[in-house]
DNA sequence: GCGCCTGAGTTGGAATTACCAAGCTAGCAG
DNA sequence: CTGCTAGCTTGGTAATTCCAACTCAGGCGC
C-alpha cells in the first residue's frame, strides 16, 4: 500500500492496517507463522517460494509493525542464526486469518477441502468467527451494521 | 499476488482469496462498498485517489470473483451508467473488514479514534467478532487452535 | 590452518505493476 | 451541434517484484 496515505485514509484503521499486511506476501508470512509455526528464513522461503530480497523487507516490516520479534538462536553445534516469532499482535491477527479462511472455504471452495480446521483446545471441538453482542450472545450477520464513528470525515 | 500459485498453496483458502483480496487496492474498495455504500467509478476514485486504470482493473476483477456485480442505473435525464454493487459474497467479507479493523483500533491506533463501529441493526449495541463453539458460546483466542485439515501437505 | 557446508541474507538486471496526466466516448440538455 | 459528465483508455514514467548469482559468517572435518 503506498506509504503516504493521505490524512482522511490515516484516520482509518483498516488502511493503517493494510499498509503493513496489504503488501504482497506479508499476510502469508503471518499464516506461515502463526498456524504452521515457522520462525526463519529458509522456512518462509522454501514453504512460501518467495524472492528472497523481498522476504528482507517484509520481515523487517512485520518486525517494525511489532508482528514479528527477531531472535538469535543457536542449534547444538552451529553458529548463531536469526529468527522470527509471533508476538502478541501477531497472534492477535489469527481473527484476521480465520476470517479470509472462512471466506475462502466458502466462496472460492476447492476440490481438496480445509487445509486448516479452527478447534477448541482442550475438547478438539470446532470453532468459528461470529459477531457477539457485549453479553457474548452470537449475532447474524445481517443484523450486524456500520455506523461512522468519532474520526470518520466524508460523506454518508 | 502471483496468478499461478502452485499446487500446495491452492489448497490454501487463506491463499486462494487472497489471489483477489490481497493485491493493492482490492480490500479498499470493499471497504468502501460494505461500509460506506460506495457504488460508482467515480466515488471509488475520489475516496481512495486510485488510478483509474487500477480501478479499472481491480472493479474486474472483483466482478469476476463474485464480489461485486456490476449493474446499469439511469438517474433522472441522464444516459445509463454502470455501479458495482455488493454481492452475497461481497456482503459475508464483513467480518475481515471487521477483523483488520479491531486489529489496527488495537495495535496501530490512531490519535483520532475508531472511524467505523460495528453495532447491532435494532438496539445501537456495540458488536464484536469472537471465536465461538457449536453452542455459540464465546472462546478466549489463547484457546483456539490451528490443526491440518484434510488438504494440508507439508511437515507440521 | 584450509577448504567446505549451511543459513541468512545482498546485488544486479529484466519483467511486471502502479502512477499520473491526458484524452476519448456515449448520451442528454440547451 | 456544443457543452457536460461519468466511465473509462492510452502513453510514458516510476516503483515493485522476480530471478539467478553471489557474499558473509561461523562451525566442522581433516
Amino acid at each position: 500500500m503506498r506509504e503516504t496515505a493521505d490524512e482522511t485514509e490515516q484516520r482509518c484503521s483498516i488502511a493503517r492496517s493494510l499498509e503493513v499486511l496489504g503488501q504482497k506476501w506479508s499476510l502469508l508470512i503471518v499464516r506461515e507463522a502463526a498456524l504452521r509455526s515457522r520462525t526463519r528464513f529458509a522456512e518462509f522461503r522454501a514453504e512460501l517460494g518467495i524472492a528472497p530480497d523481498v522476504l528482507t523487507d517484509r520481515l523487517a516490516r512485520l518486525v517494525d509493525a511489532g508482528i514479528l520479534e527477531r531472535r538469535k538462536y543457536r542449534e547444538a553445534g552451529e553458529r548463531e542464526r536469526e529468527e522470527y516469532v509471533l508476538t502478541g499482535a501477531g497472534g492477535a491477527l489469527l481473527p484476521v486469518l480465520a476470517a479470509i479462511n472462512a471466506w475462502g472455504d466458502e466462496y472460492r471452495p476447492s476440490s481438496f477441502g480445509p487445509a486448516a480446521i479452527y478447534t477448541e483446545r482442550e475438547t478438539g471441538a470446532p470453532v468459528r468467527l461470529a459477531f457477539v453482542d457485549d453479553d457474548g450472545r452470537e449475532l447474524d450477520r445481517d443484523d450486524v451494521v456500520v455506523i461512522p464513528g468519532p474520526s470518520f470525515i466524508g460523506a454518508a
